[in-house]
DNA sequence: AAAATTACTAAACAGTGTTTACAAAGTAAA
DNA sequence: TTTACTTTGTAAACACTGTTTAGTAATTTT
């Protein structure tokens, strides 16, 4: 009964964060503002928010798409043996922080207004990433309790993203480049020894 | 020859960092502004720029500040026993990212321009956070090369930095409020054994 | 044709970092 | 003492930022 949209609500959405990570990715976090975004959509800064409640919001939900591209790249690691699972994950999980830093960043450094948590929904996606390592240390020490295991994963996952951290402030943290390539399968086997070797169940 | 400083350029340095290290401790990240901080030591925006090459320049600085507080919390953790010690630096770590949430993730988020790297005093600060950690892996393990140890303490002190970072992000990540506590030992013991059994040092 | 409804935007507001032109204040020379 | 000089510090401008609001233009319904 009035003037039709030029795209729907949806397509409007899509629209924009396929713009917001165009300019992400190749002119850094400063490029995203409403002006650019929308500019870059052929519509006016204000229209973004008959969209997305704010600019947080709508990083939100780039970091969104961002977790899936973490998710399907974590899947895409074939595991045959479950230690070796768990070095395919963290080399992707580094892999990836290399690949995309400006994506992983902004999933990572997004600071929200003080008070603004983040939503439920990427709270649950972030762990999903958790719960993909806890099956290959389940399967390495079947007898372990289930709240073991829920903090093995944590801590050792926890340990891995500190590797991306410093990986990704570069050069003023490891003086080498390939550092952190050595230092990933350092951590996880160490790691990975002294639990199940307290366990009694390394070999 | 002509109109005296009010304050020399050294003490407005001073005042201005204090200024805004108090705004930061009260007001969080975005309270760091020109203004605000000017206003808050009766100068002007424009006089900052007299002694700090931008706003950035002065987070540096802060951040100068930041890490000497932290060198101060390590250097007051009494050590007898070596994995004694790195625990105790393990803890301190922790605890002062939790009590320093605001300076903390300064040190941390800082985004730089791109192109603009962190100036070299600063990473030479951070260099000597990882050497802290070397004397109690060299007594560990003193047959050890320096490349090992160097490696280790990195691969050690990166992965604890993990468990901060994620810490920080608090409930988003972790369920539990002390898990960072009960994972924090599980990370440095385990990370030990592993590495001190495969060098057949483990007692 | 008139009325109603919706899509979209221009403009405003209050803030940001940073630069610049300038006034004010003091010292030194005359 | 007056003039010249030098330096300090600031107001104001510029180009941005996120966000809100008032209003226009386009379309459908009556």
């Amino acid at each position: 009964m009035a003037r039709p949209r030029e795209h729907s609500a949806e397509e409007l959405r899509e629209l924009a964060l396929s713009a917001a990570g165009r300019l992400l990715d190749e002119q850094g976090i400063e490029a995203l503002s409403a002006r650019r975004i929308a500019a870059a959509i052929g519509y006016s800064a204000a229209t973004l928010y008959s969209v997305f409640r704010n600019l947080d919001d709508l990083c939100w939900h780039l970091n969104a798409q961002t977790l899936g591209q973490l998710h399907a790249a974590l899947g895409a690691v074939g595991g045959s043996e479950p230690r070796a699972q768990l070095h395919a994950y963290a080399a992707a999980y580094v892999a990836f922080a290399r690949a995309q830093p400006q994506r992983w960043s902004l999933l990572f450094e997004h600071r929200t207004s003080p008070g603004v948590d983040i939503p439920d929904w990427l709270g649950a996606s972030i762990e999903r990433l958790f719960e993909r390592v806890e099956a290959p240390l389940r399967a390495l020490a079947p007898a372990a309790s289930e709240a073991d295991i829920r903090l093995q994963a944590r801590t050792l996952w926890g340990s891995v993203h500190g590797l991306a951290v410093l990986q990704q402030r570069g050069k003023l943290f490891l003086s080498g480049d390939q550092a952190s390539l050595r230092m990933l399968p350092t951590l996880v086997d160490q790691y990975l020894d002294g639990w199940l070797s307290a366990r009694g169940e390394l070999r």
